[in-house]
DNA sequence: CTGTTAGCGCTTTCAG
DNA sequence: CTGAAAGCGCTAACAG
């Protein structure tokens, strides 16, 4: 069986206090002899101990462990979790992943079971701001960062998210700033089943809008073409709108819905990015490996991921309220889809 | 602060174990009146009581808590995660995600924190399996699944990998049912810098050979296509021995090099599926995602995960050894890239 | 039907 | 320099 702390003292005839002090390299400041000290390392080792934290987090009140729940793992989360995760252990925190699967019930159950474990910090992007579960984190004091949507608590607690007006504002002034003159701007109403969403959509169309506008192009609603993503048919739609209306540039709302279009464009015979130069939402992976490459607005996860972090052990140190908002500034990766000279395709992404 | 048990008890004039009962749903079992019963529930409600499991966890030597290492966050192990997760939530266990990044130092030190946080069971893909630190799993009776490279364990263990002489096979095979008649193998040496994958790769290779050959078809290793990955120029010249040996189907090794190749050979003017069918492996959001989009050959990772933590909570469960190897069955996802009708490509991914 | 009590494994104050 | 003992919050005999 495992050994423990007692069964170490009582093999290296010390009081299971001496033992503490030695395996936990307090042995200088308690004035424990040099002797004494190699005598329990040495059965620590050849027993092969290992301390049980669990108790001694008990005892402190302190868990070492934070909690991200998200919808589910997407490519996006997944490089969130990472970068918490490294970040995270650096300072021996561990980390659980919980999905929400969008589904308030859910979310309050695995809320339950977080607090039960009393979790020490919540990285969370809420199903329902008004979720009376929500309380809990207040009430239990679960230093929390909120992602995306905010909810109103006495936690300390911090909001992120990203500038979204900004994401489509940039999107379009690169595409003015490769010469584009016609842009299009290309939705998918079937991506706006959460109110969230629904806002981050239309940030991202008054941006590119703002820009358009700012710069003397024309923009109106008929310049926004909406995806139907249940119908196959509706790619090869928007492919021809493009063409009949000479459309130069499109700005996507996100990476996969483009490289549709953008497919179909090609298999009619337009060329990118000479004729048409296209810019998507979100620089996934995808945007960086389907041909031509995807020049694409990067919101900056490495980035939201280590301000996450920073402010939750900030407040995890200090118990003390982050009120103040953060908007983290996206930014445009330029590919093959907007390059200016048909040479630079050459090279591949 | 927050409310623990024995204040509930004492607002509630019972002993502390009776309020434990209670709250624990045993008041049946102890005969506790109904009276007492909604009194306690009552005052538990109100002061928003939340039981800390972490003292019930080390009281009773469960932590349910189980851990998965894995080198990275990828696409596949995001997805492992999720089901896993999914999965254990469902006997209110906790999961906790350390990528190793390949470092047998990380794993060790992330080892022993989960080891020290008493976690129930462990599934893990090794960085080397003659990694001194593997030995604490058998010490501390870990139970554990090991993926992909199993490491000699006393602790209860089982091994999971996927299949993947069936993977090439069957990718081989998928392109001979579609008419192909010289097929080349694309790999990427820059993959292997691991000795797993390496052996991995192999396998697909060997594979796709005995389908080929089975079939009487030829197959030596002068059709074996080798992506430099780090010179962006590889593309165009595995595009060009494609074109110059009139090989009529592409098997690869993973999708991401394919939809390279793919975008190339299209740029030249080679229509796929018509004149060349291609076949991916590891069936990838991007081979979704392409245009046209590319067959692969999905590794069954929801039934993974399912195998996965099904094991492990055997194990937890009985403490038993399982020892036999389990090997998951791939099979192939038919897409645009290797149609027989080309009218079937309008219809889109 | 309810309370007393001895732990789970570890930390830490206080005495010696 | 070392040890006894209380306690983190909860569980579960055992006693009444």
């Amino acid at each position: 069986m495992r050994t423990k702390l007692s069964e170490i003292a009582q093999l290296a005839n010390v009081s299971i206090a001496t033992a503490s002090y030695v395996v936990n390299g307090k042995s200088e400041a308690k004035g424990i002899s040099e002797a004494t000290k190699r005598r329990v390392l040495e059965i620590a080792r050849q027993q092969g101990y290992v301390p049980n934290r669990t108790a001694r987090f008990l005892k402190k009140g302190r868990y070492h462990l934070i909690a991200l729940m998200a919808p589910h793992i997407s490519d996006f989360y997944a490089g969130l979790l990472q970068r918490i995760e490294q970040l995270a252990e650096a300072r021996d925190y561990q980390i659980i992943f919980s999905s929400t699967f969008d589904s308030v019930e859910r979310e309050a159950t695995y809320l339950n079971s977080l607090i039960a474990r009393r979790i020490d910090g919540l990285i969370i992007l809420p199903v329902d701001i008004r979720a009376p579960h929500l309380k809990l984190l207040a009430r239990n004091r679960v230093p929390t960062v909120f992602f995306r949507r905010r909810a109103s608590s006495t936690a300390p607690q911090k909001f992120m998210t990203f500038n979204d007006f900004e994401v489509g504002r940039l999107a379009a002034a690169h595409l003015i700033e490769r010469g584009c003159r016609r842009v299009a701007f290309l939705s998918a109403p079937i991506y706006v089943y959460h109110e969230y969403l629904k806002i981050i959509h239309e940030a991202r169309a008054q941006g590119c809008c703002a820009a358009l506008q700012e710069a003397g192009l024309p923009f109106d609603d008929s310049h926004v073409l909406l995806i139907e993503r249940s119908d196959p048919n509706n790619n090869a739609e928007i492919a021809d709108a493009v063409i009949d209306r000479r459309f130069d540039g499109i700005v996507s709302i996100a990476d996969d819905i483009m490289v549709h279009v953008v497919g179909v464009l090609r298999e009619r015979g337009v060329p990118l990015p000479e004729a048409v130069k296209a810019v998507g939402c979100n620089n996934t992976e995808l945007a960086h490996y389907c041909v031509p490459s995807l020049s694409s607005v990067e919101l900056p996860r490495a980035q939201l991921g280590e301000a996450m972090t920073e402010a939750l052990f900030r407040m995890i140190d200090n118990e003390v309220q982050e009120s103040d908002e953060v908007l983290l500034p996206p930014f445009v990766v330029e590919r093959d889809s907007t390059a200016l000279d048909p040479a630079a395709l050459a090279k591949g992404p």
